[in-house]
DNA sequence: TTGAAAGCGCTAACAA
DNA sequence: TTGTTAGCGCTTTCAA
């Protein structure tokens, strides 16, 4: 059974696909067509189980309504809520999201962006891994509609929604200091030139410096994205013992502080007492923890609903305020719990 | 700046649309296209910044090369990490993915299933929370190719891929039984209609049964999907204290879990001393709560892979075969620790 | 109040 | 070895 078009229905009735298609797109009455026909055609599409292809129209109209989504991971649960927002979101406005996981891999997702442009999205919304500017040059140079989420690219003019790393992560670096840890191990992701990382790293490294602590590096731990697993072993193993001896760590995203937990437990460690742990990103399960894990919880409702306003509002000012580009940063929060109190 | 389009590379080379087409996509040698003319026109395709246009070759091919994942919730680990798979797998095959999160509404889903056959998906991979089976009904009527995961309508002869929930929960019931725990408390998950979750019953029923422990009905709750935080407390208060006083409690899925163990915390409950917990779902946190909590690990990897394969099977093999479905049902893992072992 | 025709970008069949 | 034509399903003129 073929399905059904346009052209089926106006054959049908023995009237132009033009009349079916003004009727069906709620024009009837704006254009002026008999009551009656309108019936006549609204019936015969619900008889023939007509269901619009939308490939054709956004094909005709040069408009998708579809947006592109490119996070790390959809399987880590800070990028998974913010897709989950995205997609209601950007839902209210009838856009669809294709969303595509790059594992933090710039070739691949070079790449992807290509595919979701071949596949003519509206706009692009990407949590990007790339190192290299060229690439989102390159997309503004073509004038895509885009917006930088959790990660962006300082030197160049385009919009974005971030957290304000820098400040979050100083703030847990000068609450570990005032509980009287000296000496914090931090853990990042790799690859290390994301600006989450970098203004995280910086935050750490000012608010020692700021409470007269000297920045010690083998203190800095980075954690390769596709082997955590393997290697937060060997990495807590020389942060904890000698003779660097951390008293309490800071893991730069939930990944890491799920595995850095993992290896705590199996070297029997206790936290806060042999170690203290603070988390960047929130899950609802830190709380539950013995003790219950600190955490930066970041906004990441209100960036992905920022991100899909401005997209959107992009999207539908075609060619004007190619200048006025929003950059929003907002503040995270610290949930302070057990894990990181000075017994 | 319009985008290219192969009618522009080939008025600026003076050749015609079909050929430039040929050799773009690899057949120029096939069909026998000079091998000067081919390299004319990759260079030019490059120099005018060209990409192919996935809409319009998927309308004139009736094939959009995508297709549509709809779930519950993308923001539930147990989902998302089958989204990932998901779209891995599909990605081998140059397949895209749309997904797209029901909330457990069949209304919703309905909708949703419309959208997406509007947007001219090869194939739907559907976790349903549809109650009525006329919807999956119309898509064997309309040859749609399509294979249900996780949730399966057992009238209904068509593809699927799930877990062994039956014997899953009556495994879990029968180790907390021969644990020593006598009322064990059900929470399921709302709407209780779902396969899983109406098969997870009765493994529980049954296992009960078979071990000569009456059951009652008390011990069972239903939360709602849309207000797990709002009524868990409720249950549990009802369940936890008399007249029912359950020493032991099996949730159905791991956001019931992880609201269940919120709850209990608040109370100031121990466990396992005060009650037993078991978790439908694992989650890598499980093991580091303390104590670690028992739960049936599903095999989302398989199922999501499967789901995969027979669905591109099915898509490319038009008519055909249209009688021999396959339905998998995979085993699951209990892993048994701490949180359920009578001390 | 309705219809005819053009065209979005692409590919396949057939011609030359 | 290359070109022409038709058409995928839709919307938007413009004409009747």
């Amino acid at each position: 059974m073929k399905k059904t078009s346009l052209s089926d229905i106006a054959k049908a009735l023995g009237v132009s696909k033009a009349l079916v298609s003004l009727v069906l797109n709620d024009r009837g009455d704006e254009v002026g067509i008999n009551k009656e026909t309108q019936k006549k055609v609204v019936r015969m599409a619900r008889k023939m189980n007509y269901k619009p292809n939308m490939v054709a129209r956004g094909l005709r109209l040069g408009a998708s309504k579809t947006i592109g989504l490119i996070i790390p991971n959809i399987a880590n649960l800070f990028f998974a809520r913010i897709a989950r927002v995205i997609e209601d979101e950007a839902g209210k406005y009838d856009y669809r999201v294709m969303s595509v996981s790059s594992d933090e891999n710039p070739e691949k997702e070079t790449g992807l962006i290509k595919v979701l442009l071949e596949r003519q999205i509206d706009g692009l919304i990407l949590a990007s891994s790339l190192k290299d500017r060229t690439e989102i040059m390159n997309l503004k140079r073509d004038r895509v509609p885009f917006v930088l989420i959790d990660r962006h690219f300082p030197q160049i003019k385009c919009n974005y929604v971030i957290t304000d790393n820098y400040h979050a992560a100083y703030n847990v670096v000068t609450h570990l200091i005032n509980q009287g840890f000296k000496k914090i191990g931090l853990l990042k992701i790799t690859p290390a030139y994301l600006t989450p990382i970098k203004l995280r790293f910086e935050g750490y490294r000012d608010a020692l410096h700021d409470h007269g602590i000297r920045f010690d590096k083998r203190l800095v731990k980075e954690i390769p994205f596709g082997g955590i697993k393997n290697v937060m072993e060997q990495s807590l193993t020389e942060l904890l013992f000698k003779p660097v001896s951390a008293d309490a760590l800071f893991f730069l995203n939930n990944d890491l502080t799920i595995a850095g937990l993992g290896v705590i437990s199996t070297l029997g460690l206790r936290i806060p007492q042999d170690v203290a742990i603070v988390s960047f990103d929130d899950l609802e399960l830190f709380r539950l923890l013995y003790p219950p894990v600190t955490a930066v919880a970041q906004p990441w409702q209100e960036m992905a609903k920022e991100a899909v306003r401005i997209l959107i509002k992009e999207i539908q000012s075609p060619g004007k305020n190619n200048n006025n580009k929003t950059q929003i940063m907002l503040p995270a929060r610290l949930e302070v719990r057990k894990s990181c109190s000075k017994f």
